[in-house]
DNA sequence: TTTATTATTACCGAAAACGTAATAATCAGG
DNA sequence: CCTGATTATTACGTTTTCGGTAATAATAAA
């Protein structure tokens, strides 16, 4: 009933006008074509065909409804072909889940090349800063910056490393002691990133040395380029990634304290869906994104 | 390849964007449509939904292929209902075949009529006098008016008898012998009907005698009309049904001879192609011919 | 009349579809 | 943290369907 099969034998023998010729024409048996045709007509509860063993002709209805679905099965067809040609790596739509600040930042450009390179591909940007559930949400790839991922029911793939450090504004600094090391760090001041809103822990290392501060200050936020603007007027000290604050440190407006102290990275990482098999759509854009952060200069990406 | 089954259940899926309320909305297992479900994926070489063992939702691929099978099946089906609403005794498309001199004074008046009660049925008239073949030619129903049919391969139903008389113009009757017998016929003047061209017996009965008289004449004619205007012009004694020639017989311009003997009148038949059985519209329109024939006063169309 | 081709049917083996049951994974609630 | 419920999936056995071969009846050409 659902069948396509007995429609196209049945235009066949239609076009022809010979079950034999319609056989042949599909490389079947001709006992074969006479039992789909009869089925169709039972099941469509009218005579499509008149037949003698010698002679072949439409009936009324058979003559429309074969117009009817000769018009149909071309849609079919063009429509598989179609979709079998959007399987290609160079054209569809894609759907990237990004950070907000990083996203701001790094994205225009980015997806400006990438759209310049690969024409026939559409792209839809969704920028959040919360923990998406990449197979809820309804997206294809997901840029996210974070620790090592842990997460078993998503593929990852890292691209780089995002270096990190503690800043504060000189006028703060100048009302404080410069602390030489975190300990000596006020921790009311430390100005937490987060998306609960509760404290963070900053792991300095230097040499063999291990410092941990939880930074649970009595200002928190879930964005970056907030912290970054609140640390610059004086409101405390944040760590946050090189690529939020290079510009306002160049600027003077923003000083790196305990330089001596490293912070460990973040990474920038890819998440996909838990495809079978990834869609050749992602893997181009997989590789491009590879590619353009390798070329940029340190992620500074304005 | 060619089923339209597991693209139903993958819609219903995406849908639902859920497996087993699709099996419940199917009426299937949920086991029938990870199978048709996975393997539809496989044959089309990508993947159309992530699915982890709570949540399910749409590739990129799966949603642009989900729209457009869509609009697809849903033409399908918009096909399928009307094919199966145009198997009704009231609505399609009728070709009919009819042969002319009868065509043209009969079938007017009846396709208006039918045409009147039937609003939803379209006409196609084929007017002719070949002996066609019926299955060749694309007509669902043949009106002839012959003798007795001896042909096997076509089913047929009589209608009425069509009455024949002997006419010829009364100018010619002046100018020989009025005939009391068709022995008495001058043989060279009588014209005779066929397709062949060839001689036609003219076969009289009165009483119990028989008399058969082969019309060879000069000249012949597959057309009833001619030989009616060749009479009524003098050029010699026709054999023609009544239909044809009581208008001029009204009008003094033919005069039947040998009133006392009678001709074998022909059958006015409508011949179907070989159907398994009649389509609904052919007997509609079969009924509607009987009885408007039967409403006719004595075959006089015009 | 003979020969060849046609559409059809019966029969049989192969392939596909289906349902049942079992399994692993996940979420809700105590 | 644990239990129960629901989910998608897979394995297995059965049933159904499909397809080819061969035989049959009918027709056209030679």
């Amino acid at each position: 009933m659902d069948d396509l099969k007995p429609i196209r034998v049945f235009l066949e023998v239609a076009e022809q006008l010979s079950f034999s010729g319609a056989a042949r024409a599909l490389r079947m048996t001709p006992a074969s074509v006479t039992r789909i045709v009869a089925k169709l007509e039972s099941d469509l509860g009218q005579q499509l065909l008149l037949r003698t063993t010698r002679k072949v002709s439409l009936t009324s209805a058979g003559a429309m409804i074969a117009a009817r679905y000769k018009a149909l099965v071309a849609e079919f067809d063009r429509a598989a072909q179609d979709i079998s040609a959007a399987n290609r790596p160079d054209r569809g739509r894609l759907r990237i889940n990004a950070p907000l600040s990083m996203g701001i930042r790094l994205m225009p450009r980015l997806i400006d090349r990438f759209s310049l390179a690969y024409p026939r591909i559409s792209v839809a940007i969704h920028l959040t800063d919360a923990f998406i559930d990449i197979i809820e949400e309804d997206c294809d790839l997901a840029i996210r910056i974070s620790g090592p991922p842990a997460d078993k029911s998503t593929i990852w793939r890292k691209i780089c490393e995002v270096p990190r450090r503690a800043v504060a504004s000189p006028s703060l600094l100048e009302h404080m002691p410069k602390p030489g090391s975190p300990d000596e760090i006020d921790r009311s001041l430390c100005l937490s990133y987060g998306a609960s809103g509760g404290p963070e822990d900053w792991e300095f290392r230097s040499g063999g040395q291990r410092r941990v501060v939880r930074a649970g200050g009595r200002i928190a936020s879930n964005n970056g380029d907030f912290l970054a603007e609140l640390a610059r007027a004086g409101g405390g000290i944040c760590v946050l990634p090189d690529f939020i604050t290079h510009g306002a440190i160049d600027r003077g407006e923003l000083v790196a304290i305990l330089p001596d102290w490293q912070l460990p990275s973040l990474w920038l990482t890819l998440f996909y869906p838990p495809y079978d098999r990834l869609p050749p759509l992602v893997g181009t854009f997989a590789n491009f994104f590879e590619a353009y952060i390798r070329d940029l200069d340190g992620l500074v990406f304005d």
